[in-house]
DNA sequence: TAGGTCTTGCGTCACTCACT
DNA sequence: AGTGAGTGACGCAAGACCTA
């Protein structure tokens, strides 16, 4: 789903389905008993305290009485709250008085932060409590995004290749595959390919298709099943056509000669390897995969809080709505309470 | 218009948590 | 215990905006 929908969805159901759930909220205000009459109209209003809202009681006709709090409340610091992050800032605001505590501990500042829920756990949490906020989805998302995946959640790598132009190839759970290039900056670097064995123009082939952008030369690598991927040159007239018309270039799996091909590196097991060097590009090519998932894994965060601080402004549009209903409810029954008794 | 400031996004590191 | 996901913090870069 995508935000707009998600945005717009709220929208639709704001105005209605919150201020409702609100208004039963109201009417079961407990500790206050009826009048004898019960057709009495009270409002009392009460001044709580030092920088708290005036709380008003009012008395229904019905024999409800109702507290309410005002609605014009002081503005929050932000709209990025946990309940650590509450305390955070409660124990900072404590400390404005006193410079000297104004340097804190590092050191439990960090403890408090990182605990932190995730946002996808925040912002599941507020659903529960409102409706109108939707979910965020455990695990999968619309391909519909238009959002370059890269290497997913979903799709973690199971085996790592090296190919001989520098390249890594990451096969995934799903059997999608991933080309990625170190010496490329951008995601343009990382191509995804997705298997389809049936309907394979040869047995013991299948296409492979590359989402990604093609690169100009050919590609070689193995996959796992001693098969050998590669461009050839059908498949690479087909990228040719592919790049003019937009279409994802082909790719085909093959079963490897006895021997192999000039230019093919196939990628030792860490088990295998020996020396310093194979150990030192073992772990650079271990240290690159890392950083590379953890390049997508923060923007994927990143999305993520972006899309929480937009439910939460929703969140607050929605509440807002309700305080003017309110608002505007507590002056009809002011009204109907100052008609009475004159 | 040049320089300063602010905003935004990105990559990386460090750390915690959950899972196996 | 090891591993991967998630995320805050930090620094950097690029663009937007403001001001003398």
């Amino acid at each position: 789903m995508t935000m707009e929908m998600v945005e717009s969805q709220q929208d639709d159901n704001a105005v209605d389905s919150v201020p409702e759930r609100d208004a039963g909220h109201l009417e079961n205000q407990p500790g206050r008993s009826r009048t004898s009459t019960g057709s009495e109209v009270s409002v009392a209003v009460s001044r709580a305290g030092r920088g708290s809202p005036a709380v008003t009681l009012v008395q229904l006709p019905s024999g409800q009485n109702v507290h309410v709090q005002g609605v014009i409340q002081a503005t929050q610091p932000s709209v990025i709250q946990s309940p650590h992050m509450q305390a955070v800032q409660v124990a900072s605001i404590a400390d404005e008085s006193t410079e000297s505590k104004e340097i804190t501990d590092s050191q439990k500042r960090r403890e408090i932060l990182s605990r932190r829920p995730s946002y996808r756990k925040i912002l599941n949490e507020l659903s529960s409590d409102a409706p109108a906020v939707p979910k965020i989805e455990e695990e999968e998302k619309s391909d519909d995004e238009g959002v370059p995946s890269g290497i997913s959640a979903t799709a973690m790598p199971t085996s790592l290749y090296h190919t001989n132009t520098g390249q890594y190839i990451t096969i995934t759970r799903s059997g999608a595959i991933q080309i990625f290039n170190p010496s490329s900056d951008d995601v343009h670097g990382l191509q995804t390919l997705t298997m389809t064995n049936s309907g394979a123009p040869q047995p013991g082939a299948a296409i492979v298709q590359c989402a990604g952008q093609s690169p100009d030369g050919t590609q070689q690598f193995f996959v796992p099943g001693n098969q050998l991927v590669v461009q050839d040159r059908d498949s690479l007239l087909l990228n040719r056509v592919a790049a003019a018309t937009g279409d994802m270039p082909a790719y085909q799996i093959r079963t490897p000669a006895t021997t192999l091909p000039q230019g093919v590196v196939m990628a030792a097991s860490p088990g295998t390897l020996h020396s310093p060097q194979q150990l030192a590009e073992e772990a650079t090519r271990k240290r690159e995969l890392r950083l590379m998932k953890n390049r997508e894994a923060a923007k994927e965060c990143r999305r993520r809080k972006k899309e929480y601080i937009k439910c939460l402004e929703s969140r607050v549009a929605v509440l807002e709505v309700q305080n003017k209903k309110l608002i505007e409810e507590l002056e009809t029954l002011k009204d109907i309470c100052s008609s009475k008794t004159d």
